[in-house]
DNA sequence: AGACGTTTAATTGTCTGACAAATGAAAATT
DNA sequence: AATTTTCATTTGTCAGACAATTAAACGTCT
């Protein structure tokens, strides 16, 4: 494993990028140790902390794990879709807190990868993917229910309707898409009328999901998916409106 | 900004998490410099080499950015678009890879996502993206090709496709998704009657789009799904025929 | 006064050496 | 044989130091 002399950057940068590289290539397998961090100071040349310092970057990529004592080190991890999906989640939220991405062009997005899993979803869905669709569509008729409470739920419904197509690469995907969504969906007041109309969608996508009806449900999500657009419209107009007067 | 006593962690791990957790809340605004190393390791009470070893954490998630001098320290990075589409694609290749994920199951997604695109690109394509689409076929059908160049130019080819769509959220989320692929793809041998096949329906799905015909793109784009199956499948049974010989 | 070097202070990058804490293995003891 | 103790290994953390970089402050010359 030798280090990238071309480009002159940080030593642990470097030192971060050859043990990745080994790593993708397979030349490092899962569960693999790799050498103490002495043995690496010294095979690379550098101190100890530089190399902790490279480690640590790999650490926050769940690329490796680390142990403490006499068998410990640092070990190649396995990477897991669930420990994928939080940095997924982050990301995708964070690009579209910091680009400015319009309501619109994020709603779009999700509502297309959300219907491109519908027809999987339709034929391979379990009991108890439905049955998370029913009990979230039942919290989401409780009164007292807050926003943000709603909106919680909203995901929960999405993300059951995603795991349905029992896909786990799918899911891993759309996890951004949905959750990143979570925060400007937080922007909409819903009203009774709003949540009313929803909730009547969430029961028909479940529906057709429920009768394997692929057309159906893709039907009922693009009414979702224009209807969701609609309501954002009116909070923006309506904050236009409020900002001229 | 206080570090979470509850979960005894590393202090790196929380002194991030803290600073990560701030970046995401708004708290830490784009552009914002960060204290400097000193300054930090005094406000949580722990040496500089920890405080690194944190900085160091975040920096490969490209949420903040390093530089020296005067005037020098970290700052919270404005994440983009392409600075995320390299993470995911490491995160992509490596789920495939670490999981065991069948070549079905990815393909599966694959093609359900970039369906999922073709509508928004039947409308929205720019003749720059009809253009590289084009080219990308024009490289396809040259005699000489390996595979991996031929496997390369399909991406390419898929990427211009998705990027049609306009929509920059589908382009991150789909890039982990194509280019993923790319490594399972590299397993096939493409012969010069696939290759022919599978030029084709390029072309039909670059005539689709070009005539603005969204159902014509989604089925020749089907067609591709099940074909890029079939091959996968004739591979996998040449496989295990050679091995139980 | 203005242009142009020079100095200086601040900051990150790296190194050295040390000690604490955890942990499994080996050795000693019962 | 089972249990306890000791020990070696490894990561986690700290303190202090110096090098490299950078921009601002300063001084000098025209």
């Amino acid at each position: 494993m030798k280090i990238d002399p071309t480009t002159p950057a940080d030593l642990s940068q470097q030192i971060a990028k050859a043990i990745r590289d080994a790593i993708i290539s397979g030349a490092l397998p899962v569960d693999e140790r790799l050498p103490s961090e002495a043995e690496l100071a010294d095979q690379f040349s550098v101190s100890r902390p530089t190399v902790r310092e490279a480690l640590k970057r790999l650490a926050a990529q769940s690329l490796i794990r680390t142990q403490r004592g006499a068998t410990g080190g640092a070990f190649v991890n396995r990477l897991r879709f669930e420990d994928a999906y939080g940095q997924q989640i982050t990301t995708s939220t964070l690009l579209l807190s910091m680009n400015d991405v319009s309501f619109a062009t994020a709603c779009e997005a999700r509502y297309a990868l959300e219907r491109a899993c519908a027809p999987l979803s339709a034929t391979r869905r379990s009991a108890d993917h439905l049955a998370t669709m029913r009990a979230e569509i039942h919290r989401q008729v409780q009164p007292g229910l807050t926003d943000e409470a709603f909106c919680a739920s909203d995901v929960a419904f999405h993300r059951a309707l995603v795991d349905a197509a029992g896909n786990p690469v799918l899911s891993y995907q759309l996890a951004g898409a949905v959750e990143a969504m979570q925060p400007l969906m937080n922007m909409i007041t819903f009203t009774a009328r709003s949540r009313e109309m929803i909730i009547g969608l969430h029961g028909d996508i479940a529906d057709a999901i429920t009768a394997q009806d692929a057309g159906k449900a893709d039907a009922h999500l693009a009414a979702l998916a224009s209807y969701t657009q609609q309501l954002a419209q009116d909070v923006i107009a309506k904050r236009d409106a409020r900002h001229n007067a």
